[in-house]
DNA sequence: AAGTGGTCTAGACCACCAT
DNA sequence: TGGTGGTCTAGACCACTTG
């Protein structure tokens, strides 16, 4: 294919990282088919077999999905609240209720020492801070705060967050970032006194304690790309996580 | 390989399925290794590159395990824990601290409503209840009861637990059950009053908010076989989870 | 009918591990 | 040195989608 001179990679990552790059800068959007397989191996002289390894692996990795007889597309930009699905305690085949995303605001601030450590940022490192807020059928159900670092992410404007696009596919059109990966941790507190009046919180119910969810973001490339805080109001909701074993469909 | 007639699924399919049920019928145990696909290949009349695909999925879903000039392998069991880490919050690169699992008392009871669904059991079916007490460094962190369908795991018997087997050990020692795949709900919770105690929580403590957590644990075969709930101290811990997408290291 | 992805085969060579 | 898994190739055929 490309490098034939000392090979440290196999082919099949080569052509990966090669089509992460060409999707992340734009050549392909949501949803467009890419060249076929034979119409990839010819351009970069290799077998379609080896194409085929490497696409199917871009498939598990969620860049791209692809349709029998129809091709191979760009995956959509996963959504800001992440694989996890909100559902009634209890009950595993439901379906989840739908949830609307409502940006509040954006401002400036410093990294804390665990943020830094995460991003592998310096101490205090300037950040930008996205608040939203979740809603499932009216009710808020979450608030965000999404952390990125100030100086990769120069230039951010909070216009690109009011359309209603979320911080995920705003990094995709914005930097050709984009984010396939993350790390999450669970935690259960009671909410900040501060946060309770966005989660429409008062009286008797700020004693009811709150799933505090935790998240460092990861691009398609490794950089580590952004911190989350969310809070989310679990007493009569539960978050559903499928294990990460098994994805395909065995039998 | 076996069925030429009207062939429905794909052979690597045929293949997993096999091998899936000689490894659950115990013909290799833990870390045994498989024939070298050459073997397989020859003793099915496929091809070697068909049963590396069969292994290669098998890999991926947790069954077995590779190494590369050595052999193929038969994964252990996975831990009563499940895949989650218990950390520091904020702080994603920590070793995880050991934990130890103390069996409790195992009880029959019947299963309520939300379990007999999950389960796929008819209501109020009867039920095992197993009690585990997780610590880590002496501490009590999580309480665990496990429940298990009576009628298809009957003959269980408590000595099993107490030589330290947790319960997915057991249902592969005893009833050649492996459980690979798991969905979760996280909620938190205020703990029952009446677990309290089992957690080394008294006076003030209780007013502490616990990480609820409801699993749903699936067999190799894809059969219901667990139903878990779990409370989790975690002001001071956090349950680390990864994304399920991208678990091969892509470069 | 033409084009796509999905399966299966056969063979070659490489990298790593044991002996 | 021989055995293992890992990569790569070339070609065949099937299943599905679209025109």
């Amino acid at each position: 294919m490309i490098a034939n001179a000392p090979r440290r990679q196999p082919l099949y990552v080569q052509i990966k990282q090669f089509l992460i790059r060409r999707v992340a800068e734009g050549e392909w959007l949501e949803h467009d088919p890419l060249p076929s397989e034979w119409d990839l191996a010819a351009e970069m002289s290799v077998s379609q077999g080896t194409v085929r390894k490497a696409l199917s692996e871009l498939v598990v990795d969620g860049l791209l999905y692809r349709q029998q007889g129809k091709g191979t597309f760009v995956a959509p930009v996963i959504s800001d609240w992440g694989n996890g699905l909100l559902q009634s305690p209890g009950v595993f085949d439901e379906v989840p209720s739908r949830l609307s995303c409502e940006f509040l605001a954006i401002s400036r601030m410093n990294a804390s020492d665990d943020m830094a450590v995460a991003l592998q940022l310096r101490r205090h490192a300037p950040m930008f801070r996205v608040r939203q807020l979740w809603r499932g059928q009216g009710r808020p159900v979450a608030l965000d705060e999404a952390y990125l670092p100030a100086e990769r992410f120069d230039g951010l404007e909070a216009r690109w967050f009011r359309s209603g696009s979320g911080v995920y596919a705003t990094l995709q059109q914005r930097f050709s970032v984009r984010v396939l990966r993350c790390q999450e941790q669970y935690r259960a507190v009671m909410l900040p006194r501060d946060d309770a009046g966005l989660l429409g919180l008062s009286g008797a119910a700020l004693e009811e304690p709150v799933l505090s969810l935790l998240r460092l973001s990861f691009s398609a490339v490794g950089e580590r790309v952004e911190w989350r805080q969310r809070y989310c109001l679990s007493s009569d909701l539960a978050l559903l996580r499928q294990d990460g074993r098994c994805r395909h469909r065995a039998w």
